[in-house]
DNA sequence: GGTGAGAGCTAAATTGATTCAGCACGCCGA
DNA sequence: TCGGCGTGCTGAATCAATTTAGCTCTCACC
């Protein structure tokens, strides 16, 4: 009963114009090794597959091998950040080269649906989950029956999942560094957010982060000013550099705690009539598109989503080890950093 | 020959436990009108799923039934601009209160892969393909054998595709009366595009854009500053607004193409000690992030990504008629505009 | 000439759900 | 008492692939 004028050509019409059976043909397309069946045939088989436009119905092959060729792709949040975006670009690409398709779902930041999704997914009978998180949490994890891997991407899970997360200590580190390398000493930093950093329920790298930054400021001899803040968004950038400015008038550069503050810190300092980077020298954490957008261009270290998302698929798929994972957040040089040495 | 422990229950295993046939359990679990089973057997069947913890095979489903239950997205390109995110969450939820999921394709800007991308949607046999642009483009889609039908979000196509596309011709209007019913006369417009307005492979909604806003202009007796520009990106707004500032130093107001120029507006006025609103008003469109993050905050007419997303599957999904749609842009009121009658 | 091996291929079972055709039973009316 | 009909249910076919077991040749060797 075709509901289309034209049928899809099935293993049984391959089958019938080659003349030979079902198995050869089955045998033959696969290229199943050890199967002995004469060239000859073989040509058949494909002339034939091939002039009737010939593809396996995935349905009918997961329901015989139980194997989908299907990732799915759990999002608590698909945001206007850089963040769902560019994990998606990078999981897909790297599915792609796998001949894997991608389910996506999203929880709407509702974090009891994350279960929810997993059902679906697994009712789905996708081969592997991964579950990306706007921000690095820690979060818990329903337990997954049928032996579904399951990968956190820039996040970690009570249970002790697979996970993928940024360098984040790493890139502290280095941005520190960039700055004092730069010459400079006196320094502010907008800022710490202590409540992040003591519940991994709010973030897990935070606190690298500024463990980084820390070190390296330690390392160079450097003390500065540290202001910790509630949240990190322009308005607290904003607020926190005019106060700055009054506190500590000969501060020559300062390090944002993302590039949504360190706008916030640009506006400031174009209200004070200071110049970014020629009176002040900026730096920050993320590489959000607006980073590339100001005057001067914002160095800033970048949050490689692409590349975790990437990485989510091959250690699902086998190519990584399924384990616990840091990816280098490289460093965006752009024009906010002036040498003063 | 199960590869898990446990295996997953299937609907012989319900049968087995409440002691009918797979028919009837079928016909009951699907609640099929017409057929006359008992209120006890159905009573049975039910709670013998439920303790199974029964979950139908959609592999088993959609070979004999020959749909998926799941739609196909195929983007041009996964950006970091809202439009993918946006796009995105408005179709997976729309997809799931119609109970479908989204298997989702990057063509990574080559409209060459669109062919390959839809190709590879109907070998997985998706119910619907969904076809997402950028920018609001007319493309070439290859026919579709198998009578899926297809939606192209954010664009037309050559073979005329039922498509869902922005109101931009209202929203041009909106914006420039707008200004105009603040009392504003000298009006700064950054900037059309000639080559993008000429030519539907370019863009299909600029041209009425500027249809729109010269229409509201005309209707209050306002005669413009128009430039043209190549392209609508920050530097572009930066320099346009310095050269206009210069030759026109009258103007109370700036109309720029799209909120990455209004960007450039911005950092050209700071430049040039002149107030956002106090001393010119600026309004923009498309409503990107990066509106509110502005001092002051910008106000834009809104890409209705989402709306649109979501409207592209109730067209797939027999809620809509197939045809063409527009989707209105709303107008995203912040505080760059000030009332000067 | 009989036996064994191997090459080349196929029939049929299997996967899990849906659905058509039809069976058995009870009841009613003539 | 028999035919007819409605109710409640089931057997078996079907969807499109993969895979196992085994069939039929041919050829070599003793």
């Amino acid at each position: 009963m075709p509901k289309n004028a034209e049928r899809r050509p099935t293993l049984a019409d391959v089958a019938e114009l080659s003349g030979m059976s079902k198995a050869a043909v089955s045998m033959i397309l696969n290229d199943r090794p050890g199967s002995r069946l004469s060239a000859d045939a073989a040509r058949r088989v494909r002339a034939a597959a091939e002039e009737l436009g010939y593809r396996p119905n995935p349905a009918a092959q997961s329901l015989r091998l139980g194997r989908t060729r299907t990732l799915g792709f759990i999002s608590d949040q698909i945001t206007v950040t850089r963040y769902a975006s560019e994990m998606i670009r990078g999981l897909l690409s790297a599915a792609k080269e796998h001949d894997h398709t991608v389910l996506i779902a999203e929880t709407e930041g509702d974090d009891s649906m994350i279960a929810d999704a997993i059902r679906a997914m697994i009712d789905r009978r996708v081969d592997g989950i991964m579950i990306g998180l706007l921000g690095a949490r820690m979060i818990d994890v329903p337990e997954t029956p049928h032996d579904v891997p399951v990968v956190i991407v820039n996040g970690t899970s009570t249970s002790g999942h697979a996970s993928v997360l940024p360098d984040e200590r790493a890139a502290g580190e280095a941005m520190a560094r960039l700055l004092t390398d730069a010459g400079h000493r006196r320094i502010g930093v907008i800022g710490n957010n202590p409540r992040a950093v003591s519940s991994p329920r709010h973030s897990v790298t935070i606190g690298l982060r500024f463990e980084g930054i820390r070190a390296a400021f330690d390392d160079a001899g450097v003390d500065p000013y540290m202001v910790d803040v509630p949240e990190w968004n322009p308005d607290i950038g904003y607020e926190n550099t005019l106060r700055m400015l009054d506190e500590h008038p000969d501060i020559t550069a300062i390090l944002a705690g993302n590039d949504g503050v360190a706008f916030g810190v640009y506006q400031a300092m174009a209200e004070r009539g200071k110049r970014v980077r020629d009176d002040i020298s900026v730096a920050s954490f993320d590489d959000e598109e607006l980073a590339s957008f100001q005057r001067p261009g914002l160095t800033t270290a970048r949050l490689p989503y692409d590349v975790m998302g990437r990485a989510s698929v091959e250690m699902l798929l086998g190519d990584r080890p399924l384990g616990a994972e840091l990816i280098p957040m490289p460093v965006i040089v752009r024009q906010s950093i002036r040498d003063i040495t």
